[in-house]
DNA sequence: CAAAACAAACCGACCATCTGGTATGTTTAC
DNA sequence: GTAAACATACCAGATGGTCGGTTTGTTTTG
């Protein structure tokens, strides 16, 4: 994204450049658009570049997909910090995560997500995840009823894509604040 | 799919023969399988037959597409015919649908709604039908408590996509029925 | 009713383009 | 000076799509 020019030879940079790019370009035009030469001329980088980054295709969509994941986790620990009641805080934080990538513009989280369904690896990372983050919240976020408020937030989430983007964006807030709202102790 | 041959010239089966075979690599092989190529093998028909169909790859994806919207429109109202509630009549047919989608393996509807985000038409397609829909039953499911409940079970049904297929998949059927309890009327 | 005339259905070869990937060279940092 | 960080050149394969032609079905005509 940003010029990762001028300064010679940084190659963390010229990574997270190439993370960026990618992420960004499957945003806007879809996964499909990901390829080796649109996100190495996006990172001023020839592919011959990219391809001493990453040593294929797959590897570094995965990599992308695993720093979305990475951010995701840091957003979602940052909301449980600012959350008093126990009850449901894991949910709660999750909810609000998910509303976030998909109101706010500087969301990455569109697209590859939902096409990663094809590939097994990132399907299991993303399983493993849930399932990790799960297990620690066990004694909080258990029960059938935060279930379902986690499933409607993906479906919330889901919508957001689907939609005309803009359109009907009104009662949204109102919906997430009835999901959180579920989220407290009957 | 089925040997449409022997019988000679028959332009209708062979339009449904491709649309078939294009859902089934979809969803066997996810959408980036769906080559012309492949769809016009597996239809037993070259590539030059398929393109007399449908005039380019975009037109028959959305074709597909736009089949599976019919089938779900078609049992959807199966659905609502059997249930004799008229409060959240819609939203539980549409939970029903979505389930069935998912557990059952005669379901198509796995990877192209999914990658069809991509698309705008498709991506009208399914808003158009959805605004339709939710217009024709706003008497009987109209509230946030449905919505939510139809936006779990989306959640719920990408869920099934991205478990390990299998794992896990016990407690479904109570969140399903959790969800239909949603529906009626407090 | 048969044959000609027309149109639809389908085939097969071909092509321009793009894709991921390799192999090799050149520059920079330590 | 050596190893990492890049660039350049190149390729083999696949993909979407076009085009001319052939087969099959339908309509018209005498």
């Amino acid at each position: 994204m940003t010029e990762a020019h001028e300064r010679k030879k940084q190659p963390e940079i010229v990574r997270r450049a190439l993370l960026d790019c990618a992420a960004q370009i499957s945003q806007e035009q879809g996964l499909p658009a990901v390829t080796l030469q649109a996100v190495a001329d996006a990172a001023h980088v020839t592919k011959g570049g990219l391809l001493h980054h990453f040593p294929n295709k797959q590897a570094l969509v995965q990599a992308v997909f695993h720093d979305l994941l990475e951010q995701l986790d840091a957003q979602i620990d940052e909301l449980l910090e600012d959350d008093p009641d126990a009850h449901g805080r894991f949910t709660r934080a999750y909810i609000r995560a998910f509303a976030n990538a998909d109101s706010q513009g500087a969301s990455n989280w569109n697209a590859l997500p939902l096409s990663s369904l094809t590939d097994p690896e990132m399907k299991a990372m993303w399983s493993d995840w849930y399932a990790s983050r799960l297990a620690r919240h066990a004694e909080t976020d258990a029960g059938p009823e935060l279930g379902i408020a986690r499933y409607a937030a993906d479906g919330l989430w889901l919508a957001g894509l689907l939609e005309y983007s803009g359109v009907e964006a009104t009662g949204q807030d109102v919906l997430i604040e009835q999901l959180i709202s579920m989220t407290r102790k009957t």
